[in-house]
DNA sequence: CGAGCGATTGAAAAGACTCAACCACCGTGG
DNA sequence: CCACGGTGGTTGAGTCTTTTCAATCGCTCG
């Protein structure tokens, strides 16, 4: 469980870092890093930037679980994407000068660390390998929203869940799956109640199992094929 | 009408040469890019690039369109975005390492000229204005991706289709729009049945034109209603 | 002039959503 | 310790949008 204080990290020991945007760091870099960044205790459902406001840095996970969500003309959230341990966001729209045209907020209590938009751009222009990092970061989501926009535009909602399920047993590995149905149903690109529906029918078919709230999933072959390629 | 030859366009006096991502160089760069790009003219409905396949440069539209797509699992495409004169393609898996993801193929008959791999990474490494431009390409169409997996999710046919005409006309701007119902359908994310009989709603509503093949859209505001914002 | 592709229309079926009601769990305060 | 309120989860029924399938039309290119 974690700390519910305002926890610091350190980021020569912090265990997420290996796999972010900083995992090809050496020594000297790190302790920079270490001093640029402020490290915060954040409880369940807090905001970290909203869609519209400007950005002034960019969010490092250490620990938790954030999803980045856009709002649609009747104020229903559409998830985009859900950040782990490792994952920095919001430095999209640093680079587009727009404001954010996402928001993002936490799904569980997370210790998250802030670099400010001064200090990452500076240290972006200093090193080549945290910019190559960067470029290939956005182009590979480039690339997973094209096609889920495809995913959206043609698979049925059952299907879309199957695929949904897929990427959330990425994303939570060893974890159950963890996610108010409301959520789960935003992620996916539905209504809440034909989310139940569908998940009871997966239930049913020995697919996944409901422990109340958290989802196991137990025949992930059946997902894959129900989900197409 | 355009040269229906292998015409070589010089980059010096491209006039879409402005609004492209090389809209910023100076005498020196020009030569030098007018020196790495090979200039080649496509007939209509000629690929570019197909899903799955590596990148081996980039293309520089000078005049034509294209569409960028991906398809589903029953072979539909989708089309993710249409390009024009000005716009260039296909760097995004050059960065991300990964084949691509989608494909391109020209709507009209065009002009297009490549430039290889190296030569443009490159280009990049020593142009750091070229570079902030790709970046920030990147992450605005990152940001537009968000919106286009919104609208999907959550909005309906009849709601998409004025949104896809409003992004329709800004592409084809002082033209008439001029797409296979079928092209349209697969930007719209629908059936072609479904397109056909929303535009003759549209039509009947005097918001559009019909004149066969081509659009042209007559009220422009009863469209931003529709689309919702 | 004919083949064929793209456009159009109609009718039926399916998938998904909405609305309304109800349940179940959890933390709080009396 | 228990009743209460609230949030999140579940179920059912009816409706509506959208798709699918089938058939027809019409234009264009060889």
């Amino acid at each position: 469980m974690l700390e519910k204080s305002h926890k610091h990290v350190t980021c020569a020991t912090c265990s997420a870092r290996k796999n972010s945007l900083f995992g090809t760091y050496g020594e000297s870099e790190v302790i920079d890093l270490n001093h640029e960044k402020m490290c915060n205790y954040y409880k369940k459902n807090q905001p970290l930037f909203i869609e519209g406001s400007f950005p002034r840095g960019v969010f490092c996970l250490n620990q938790g679980k954030v999803k980045v969500f856009t709002r649609g003309d009747e104020g229903k959230e559409q998830i985009i994407h859900i950040a782990k341990a490792g994952d920095v966001i919001g430095f999209r729209s640093m680079f587009s000068g727009e404001p954010y045209k996402v928001s993002a907020s936490t799904l569980e209590e997370s210790n998250i660390c802030f670099i400010g938009k001064d200090d990452f751009l500076l240290m972006m222009d200093n090193n080549p390998t945290l910019r190559n990092g960067i470029i290939k970061e956005l182009s590979k989501e480039l690339g997973d929203r094209a096609q889920f926009i495809t995913n959206m535009a043609q698979k049925s909602v059952r299907e879309r869940l199957a695929f949904s399920l897929l990427i959330l047993a990425d994303i939570y590995g060893e974890e159950e799956i963890n996610l108010t149905r409301e959520d789960m149903a935003n992620f996916v690109g539905t209504a809440t109640e034909t989310l139940i529906r569908l998940l009871k029918d997966f239930k049913e078919d020995q697919i996944i199992e409901i422990h109340t709230r958290k989802l196991l999933i137990v025949n992930r072959d059946k997902l894959l094929r129900i989900a197409g390629r």
